[in-house]
This record gives C-alpha cells, sequence and structure tokens, in this order.
DNA sequence: ACAATGTCGTCAGTCTATCTGACCATTAAT
DNA sequence: ATTAATGGTCAGATAGACTGACGACATTGT
C-alpha cells in the first residue's frame, strides 16, 4: 500500500487520543458525557469563552455549538454568564464539576503524551509538537499567530 | 495559553485537508458526496475492501459503513461484489466513477503535501511523515505493522 | 444623534450519520 | 456434529449537524 497522506494517520492518532480521554472519564463516572460535547467542553477557556469561538474551534456552526452547549449545562459542566463587555453575549464558563472533568481529561492528555514521548523520542516528540504548531498558521484560518 | 495537546493540532490539520479535498470535489461537480461518504470512500483499497475493514478503518460501526456504502453504490461510486473466497463477504469497489473521483481527491492531496513540505521544509516533512506513522504502531489497534 | 451595517446568540425545521440490538448465513474450531 | 466466531443486513431510535430567519445589541460613519 502507498504511504498514507499525513492527515489519514493524524485522523488516526486523534481519534485515538479522543476515545481515551472519553473512555477514562466514562470509568470515572462521568458517563453522560458524549464525544460531541468533549470536543466543545475541551475547547472552553479558563475565563470562559463565547459561543462562537467555540464553535470555531471545534469546525461546527453555532447552532450546532449552542445545542451541545445547553447539554453540558443541563447536565452542570458548564454555566452562562452575561459578559460584562457585551451584551449581546454570553460567556460560558466551567462550573466545579466541570472543572473535575477538565483535570481528569489533561490525566490522560498527559499519559499519553508521556505515551508518545517515550515511543519517538523526546527530542522528536517536541519536534513533533512544534511542527504541528507550524501547520496550523497555514492549516487555521482562525488563528492569529502565536499572540492569541 | 498553555500548549495544546498534539492532537488538537492533528485535528485543526486534518479537518483542514478533509475540507479542502471535499469543496474541491462539490467544484468539479462531484457535489452529491458528503463528508461522512468521503471518509468511507477514502479508505477504499485498489482491489476493494469489506464493509467490516472499512468500517474499522473509518472508525465507525459496520452499520453506519453499511448505510454509507448504500448511498455510494446508488450514487455509482461504487458496486458490490461477492467475495471469491468467501461466501459471507462482499467486496466493495470503486466503479470508473469513483476512480475518477479518486484521482481528483488525490490531485488535492499531492498539492497540499507539496505546501505542508514548503512550509516545514522537506526534510521536517519526511520526519513529520515518519513520525506519525511510528504512532500509529500505538494508536491504531488494527493496524499489523508494516507488512499490512 | 441616528441610520446602516455587522455581530452574538436563539428559534424552527430538516435530514444525515450514528448507535444498539437482533438476526441470518457462512466459516472455523473443537 | 456442535459450538463459537465472523461478515453483513434489518429495524428502530436519537444525536448531531446544517440552513435560514430573526431579535437584541454594538460599531461605524455621517
Amino acid at each position: 500500500m502507498a504511504d498514507p497522506h499525513p492527515a489519514v494517520l493524524m485522523f488516526v492518532a486523534q481519534r485515538h487520543v479522543e476515545k481515551q480521554v472519553l473512555e477514562h472519564l466514562w470509568e470515572r463516572g462521568y458517563d453522560d458525557l458524549t464525544l460531541a460535547q468533549g470536543r466543545i467542553a475541551a475547547r472552553l477557556g479558563e475565563h470562559g469563552s463565547r459561543l462562537t469561538e467555540l464553535a470555531e474551534a471545534a469546525q461546527v456552526t453555532k447552532q450546532s455549538a449552542g445545542y451541545l452547549v445547553d447539554q453540558l449545562e443541563r447536565a452542570g459542566y458548564v454555566e452562562r454568564r452575561p459578559d460584562p463587555t457585551d451584551a449581546r453575549a454570553r460567556l460560558v464558563c466551567l462550573s466545579d464539576r466541570g472543572r473535575a472533568v477538565q483535570q481528569e481529561a489533561r490525566t490522560v492528555e498527559r499519559r499519553i503524551a508521556r505515551e508518545w514521548s517515550r515511543h519517538l523520542g523526546a527530542e522528536r516528540y517536541r519536534e513533533l509538537g512544534a511542527m504541528l504548531a507550524e501547520l496550523r498558521e497555514i492549516t487555521d484560518p482562525w488563528w492569529g499567530g502565536p499572540s492569541s
């Protein structure tokens, strides 16, 4: 078989991470979370994010993002607060329960990062991260460079 | 913002490629293809693939894969033939129309590969591919090594 | 000041993609 | 020969995604 395109390999690796994280969370009792909800929640900033930002980051329409945030809110993972700087907007913030989940998720991500680093070698793993960050400059239309 | 996990960056890059390919195909008149159908079609081997293989490669259930193959078949991109080596199985094969689409898709993939190679440098781009292939060994449960 | 235009988010409606569970046919293992 | 495993389909349910339209507020320019 010919060399698969890097994107195909990224698909495999990325899905593996999502799956590992989600399964870990399910085992820990957060078994009402779905993959789509997780993709939204994973992109929440510490100080809260606007719906439109979340939608762009997760590559879905704002309607879809709103639907998922509704569910996360009903399940108690996030809450919506008015944005003090813009009365049209609302900030989606993690609740305490949400923060606990995020900690769990990050634990798994760190574990996987260690596995990858061990498998590739620490130096090459760092180089992988650097290259992916550079690719973002030409693949992510909403990416404004290191400053954002 | 802290360094995002490599998987997040892979998500962005991989989605970008899917989107570019699909938009190109739409422009070329193959505007009945959906993303999900494309994910299945992209994983079809030259000599045909079994439904179960496709499902595993695309990370969906065999029912979902069957549903999508039905659509691809109705649209004339693939055909199902009996598998001569196993009477339970059928092989999903590209039709002429399907092969034409695959050529178009590969053209875009090659263009993107060149862009990435230019952006990262040829040597680093090769190294990226090598690392992703190595990661597959620990992230893809259906991967049997270079022999498959 | 105010009109025009743009952005944030929601409502309504639709349809695709996905899942679970059950099932049949065939193959492989004991 | 049974029994278990594998390849695939059928049926039903639902999540998740889209388009389009809209109301509320913000920004910009005159």
